[in-house]
DNA sequence: AAAAAGCAAGAGCAATGCTCTCGTTTCTTT
DNA sequence: AAAGAAACGAGAGCATTGCTCTTGCTTTTT
């Protein structure tokens, strides 16, 4: 049983996602329209409405999408790293991956990490892909610790809940400290870029690649390091 | 010569303003309605276009204005820190007042750090008032030098160009290395601050404030420290 | 073969930003 | 003080959006 009919749905809805992505890329995920995409199937506009319920709908999918992308993105560049026990290297391979695909695709990661639409909840579906690319950064995380590398942090007792709750969730074998120093880590990549791509640093700096590397950097030496920054390791220039 | 309509056009333009940020507010910058506006105020939607061209020009407005308060905010976090030589209590006070004026004010940090909204060219007016924060985390770094700080941080080639430039710009008298520290410290507190606001810590952190002071201790006994990582400071708790 | 479900089309509703015109009021110039 | 210019609010209107409902037609299921 083919289903010419069922066939038919898969392919249009493939087809809507693809011009919705698009929309996204060219006129940012605010003006995306439904009508838009419509017209460009040749349907009218009502039509959508049999295959994505609202514009949410089609958000949520493309968001899911997205983060699926990102998160294959990080993966590889974090396989493509053969020597495992280069924790600087995987790092740095890892979050450049994090911020050349940024850059490559600008309103998809305003998508992901911009402003949330307002009134939008990100349903159950979307925190499954969304923690994929954290996934790999806490893993480098936990094998850096399991190859001895350690981390000072001091924890903050409201946060020890919050790590117990992730050892659990992701079945991990890793110090408090050790994540939360992942978790800065974390936040400063995740700032660097979020900076550049929403536009703060326009004649502040004119190389945020370059940025970016040295705040990579400066968070994969301590990572590897601990707080007693031994070898200053490689530099990037 | 008061100036009876000019009196009343001014008194109305802050009227609309204020419409203006309390929609941004409730519903967001992206669903900001000139029309409601104008109903709010008991006039014809077109009327409002006699004191603000354009949906952006209000939106421009409000942008300056949210920049100017959280600019405030922060001035007034440092100077409240009175022992001028205690550069981690400085350190704390205005990053933290940053992070309490998001929380306290979400829709206008989104305004300022989310998603541009497409189209929307910044217009010159804007970068005074945002660089008002700035330049207090910027003074920050210099006092801190001064005193016989330092830091290691190795600056990538590209970036000189833009270090020189900005103290030329600031009238600064700071190494580049101590810049681009700060710049990364800088890039932290935003970053936690934005996964925070745009919801990437739901359901993995509860205490997002705990999180955050952990980072801005991070960077700050950094900052004060070099990477020699001497005295590990005061702790939050 | 009959009933059920899926489908595209079209009309329609309530919004939006923005433009234009038309009298009226205020200000400026003579 | 009178005449001309500028600013103003109201209203109608255009193009656009998301979304709903009804109406026939087609495919699928019973």
């Amino acid at each position: 049983m083919a289903g010419i009919r069922e066939r038919a749905r898969a392919e249009l809805i493939i087809e809507i996602v693809r011009l919705g992505r698009l929309q996204v890329e060219q006129v940012g995920a605010a003006n995306l329209s439904l009508r838009a995409i419509a017209r460009d199937l040749g349907m009218v506009s009502s039509a959508i409405y049999r295959y994505f319920g609202s514009r949410d709908e089609l958000l949520t999918r493309l968001i899911i999408e997205s983060y699926d992308r990102l998160g294959e993105a990080v993966e590889a560049a974090d396989r493509s790293i053969t020597r495992r026990a280069d924790f600087l290297g995987r790092w740095r391979a890892t979050s450049r991956a994090l911020r050349v695909w940024a850059v490559a695709n600008p309103a998809e990661y305003a998508l992901l990490f911009g402003t949330p639409v307002p009134g939008y909840a990100a349903p159950q579906d979307t925190i499954g892909p969304a923690s994929r690319y954290t996934v790999v950064l806490i893993g480098l995380i936990v094998e850096m610790e399991a190859a001895g590398h350690s981390s000072v942090e001091k924890v903050p007792a409201a946060l020890r809940r919050d790590y117990a709750r992730m050892r659990e969730r992701f079945a991990l074998t890793a110090t408090d400290s050790m994540l939360m120093h992942g978790m800065v880590a974390w936040a400063g990549i995740m700032g660097a870029i979020s900076l550049e791509l929403f536009g703060h640093l326009n004649n502040v700096v004119d190389s945020p690649g370059a940025l970016f590397d040295a705040v990579v950097d400066s968070h994969g030496r301590l990572l590897i390091a601990g707080t007693s920054a031994s070898a200053p390791a490689s530099n990037t220039a």
